[in-house]
DNA sequence: CACTTGACCTGTCCGC
DNA sequence: TGCGGACAGGTCAAGT
């Protein structure tokens, strides 16, 4: 699941690989991954190079020279893979988590005059890839209702707070999973971020105390940061741009940690489902805040 | 509007 | 061993 660190991390790998090249060719298989049409695809994609690769939640923008980008969403199983001479294929003592590619969930493939391959794969075909004017991409419906970038400066514990205004009512998880709350966070930070916050993810965002919701705004950032310096988590599918894996989930504290012992107070960490989510959860070091004090 | 649930997909795992 | 069903969880549409 690529949350905020992952899609940072092959943002920052995309960058040092395919900066500069011109694409040749692009091959898809269905449009739900690639909807644009072939006259786009000629017009603004073919015979152009990619100039950037930013990133705003889990949202990818490749820029073209063409003033179009590739706006990217992997969703849960999406994976961008670069295979050329800088990196290291299939085989390589620094080995892959991937094989051979193009594989059966190779949905996108661009070719490149100085000769590397960009795969856009996706198990699950819930990601997609799209051509538009860069112009435009902040004024996309899904863009404009993003909440805050969690790791820049002006995410303050005063702007978290007056985000969460709007769900005071719900569970604090389903509030860190919601975009237009924070953009970025997704089930593996949110869980490791309330653990850290010695939150329970079912206390309800009204009657957590300021002190808590303090902690978690630092919690946050923390977090999404180390794994960020960890390559991410690589819990399934997730793999960078050169097809290795990050190694956030070594250092998780209750994620996909069920029946094991809470590494603060041993007791054991359970599963509930949260949000519709399987959540992570050490009862004795979270606390559920379900009445409003004071 | 706030909030919850189901649909979208496919691969894996678990129990019979 | 094969097979059905539950599960994985990001986002949107549809429901209360």
């Amino acid at each position: 699941m690529p949350e905020l660190p992952e899609v940072e991390t092959v943002r920052a790998g995309l960058s040092r690989l395919i900066i500069g090249k011109n694409i040749i060719s692009v091959d898809f298989d269905t449009p739900k991954s690639f909807p644009n049409t072939q006259t786009d695809i000629d017009a603004f994609l073919l015979n152009t190079h990619f100039i950037s690769a930013r990133r705003r939640g889990k949202v990818l923008m490749l820029d073209l020279s063409s003033g179009y980008s590739l706006m990217i969403h992997l969703k849960m199983t999406g994976q961008l893979v670069y295979r050329g001479e800088e990196s290291f294929g299939a085989g390589h003592p620094n080995d892959s988590l991937i094989g051979e590619l193009p594989d059966k969930s190779t949905r996108v493939t661009l070719k490149f005059a100085q000769g590397g391959v960009l795969f856009f794969n996706d198990q699950r075909k819930f990601g997609w890839a799209r051509l538009l004017p860069t112009a435009i991409i902040s004024k996309e419906p899904f863009m404009m209702k993003l909440g805050p970038e969690p790791l820049e400066d002006s995410f303050t514990y005063d702007r978290f707070i007056s985000q969460l205004k709007r769900r005071q009512n719900t569970t604090i998880k389903a509030a860190l999973l919601d975009q237009t709350v924070l953009a970025g966070i997704g089930n593996i930070y949110a869980d490791e971020s309330l653990f850290a916050a010695k939150i329970h993810p079912q206390s309800i965002v009204k009657c957590v105390p300021q002190a808590k919701l303090r902690l978690l705004h630092s919690a946050i950032k923390e977090i999404l940061l180390f794994s960020i310096e960890k390559g991410g988590s690589t819990d399934r599918n997730y793999v960078n741009a050169e097809g290795k894996r990050g190694s956030y989930i070594d250092f998780a504290k209750v994620f996909r940690k069920e029946n094991m012992p809470c590494p603060v107070c041993q007791h054991e960490i359970i599963k509930l489902r949260v949000a519709g989510r399987g959540t992570h959860v050490c009862k004795y070091c979270q606390k559920l805040y379900k009445e409003k004090i004071k």
